[in-house]
DNA sequence: TATGAATGAGAGTTCATTCAT
DNA sequence: AATGAATGAACTCTCATTCAT
């Protein structure tokens, strides 16, 4: 191995350290709050150094969070099969927990300590998406039946209960897998089972 | 009107302006993200003169959410009647309603931007306020069918689902309190009508 | 009395108010800590008021300081009889009992806590009069004897001793007086008794 | 000389001029009255660049002071031989000798100008020490004669006086040891001689 | 590539002083 | 004469960012 690709490799090394650091940061603290000095300190470099790597605090958030939020955004517009039930509710458990076991810091960090950075808004569009689909899953069966939802906005009001609730039980279940499934089962239960005959 | 009566209407009017700001403020930062000079700023006066008016960015803040949490807990807490639905639906209904319009912005700012401040783990409070009495509510129908939930956590999931959907409908609805009301009583329907079964 | 005579009859109580209050806060705390606001409060008024009396916090300060240090310094320059033990020392006591029963509370804010007015430097001024006198005192006895004092720096040292002591005692025995000249008596004895032989 | 070594080197270069810097300042204003930026200023720096010298203003203080105070203190704790002159004057002169030639701003300082910080009393609490030591060494001879003193507060007087002595000299002498040790040999005999007699 | 010293703007807060009333 | 609201500059301290080395 040369020099040049020996500093490739060193360089690459350094950005890890500054990523795994930063992740700590950002989980414990606000995106504001977040101090590029702690995230330094704990990546075994300097401050001034992270900014080799990435131009500003806000680069160094993006740059974590587009791929979580990119992989989160497919997912929801994957196409689900129907079930008798309206709702695919095992494919949807196994998104969730793919999300949760590949991206289980990033995504309580995009839910929760975001503000100030470009994605702020981040559950509210989450949601958003999560409620257009809810809603257009829903329709023909509304149509079949000749009925229709008095305010299309109990869609958004439901989504966001299942986000949030992702995000409660994974900070209440920490690595525990099994338990975060059985709950989110339950939880999906509970939120979507019958829900056409409680709306 | 005499000079006296003059300047307590003054006074007043900047202590209203300041309270007015600093909701203002509450509402986009967090409590420790908010700026002292901004409130100043955007209630037209400097930094300095707030402290005539509080004694710090703590006694401001506490000065506006003080009221709104002694009047949520208190509500928590008052007894309802039970009816054959489990939940006394109207009355809380009607106490949610209550503090909506007394306490649209701050209800939202207790839940969502205090961190740093007293109130930092008022949602976690609340929900487990919440959790508590819906577990005990349910605990009697339970033990006649002799059976038991598996993970009771899914209680404080639900608490939170309804705390958060009141908040979503508080930052959609605006002032339309007939829509406040209905979207309400339909989460409400959503979330706890036949929860027995779901359970 | 007339309305005019009434104003300057009140006028005259107000300013004596704050020269009161302005001699308790320059008491407990130095020139440049003390408050104007504190001073305005303990006197019954508005710290706006005071500037009707006094141009500034340095003029409060000096309007109260001045007569003392007046009073302080002439005292110094009388003419003392001369005794066996080169010092009056009954006269001194006199003279200092005199000045401790008029201005106990202001000669201990001239000594301690003037730092910041234009009364920073009388102590040193104080001790250099006071020295300036004992070396004249003594200088006629050196002559005779065909003496001098290797370092004329040891009578401010002296001077500066009996300074202290003085404003020790005050400190110590408040409104003690018969021990406030007890124990100033045995301070003069001490530091001056036989003085000559031990230079 | 390598970079690192260089670094060094301006590194102690400017923590130096931090401390000479604040040297000045404390001595001509009290601790509380002392100003972070006046201190910067002076140093050739901003005010913020002190801060990754000196955790706080309470730390630059102590940094500088703690040494002082430790020297002091362990040098009145230290074991004289008795002389029978009741003083061992030699080894107090050197001992102050060794403090000034080591401390002569900083103990002034101490002395005068804490006021705010951990060292606000330290004139009282190291009068008291002396006294209490003066007061041990010369009660077996007031027993021996079967006299007492009347008001026990002179020693407090005297010691003060010492003290204050010791830090007037220090004022007037700046780097003149051999004046510094004459006048404070001259001091302590005017002050300690005979004292029996005089008390 | 990496360092770490330094900056500069901003944070909350205090207070002597001014001034319209 | 008196009020008290308001100012504005000062305070200590923090931190993302820059830059000479």
């Amino acid at each position: 191995m040369n020099r040049s690709l020996l500093m490739q490799y060193l360089k690459d090394d350094v950005k890890e350290a500054i990523v795994r650091s930063a992740l700590m940061e950002f989980k414990s603290k606000s995106y504001l709050e977040a101090s590029m000095r702690t995230i330094a300190k704990n990546a075994g470099i300097t401050a001034g150094n992270i900014y080799r790597y990435f131009q500003s605090k806000d680069d160094l958030f993006n740059y974590i969070m587009d791929p979580v939020w990119k992989d989160v955004t497919r997912i929801i517009f994957d196409n689900y099969e129907y079930t008798e039930d309206f709702f695919p509710i095992t494919e949807i458990i196994n998104s969730i927990m793919y999300i949760y076991k590949r991206f289980n810091a990033e995504l309580f960090i995009l839910l929760n300590n975001s503000k100030g950075s470009k994605y702020e808004n981040v559950k509210e569009r989450l949601v958003s998406l999560i409620s257009k689909r809810l809603e257009d899953e829903m329709a023909p069966f509304f149509k079949a039946d000749n009925r229709e939802v008095k305010d299309t906005f109990i869609f958004n009001i439901i989504s966001n209960a299942v986000v949030e609730s992702i995000y409660l039980i994974m900070k209440e279940c920490g690595d525990d897998y099994v338990r975060v499934e059985a709950l989110t089962k339950q939880m999906i239960t509970v939120f979507a089972k019958d829900l056409y005959h409680r709306l």
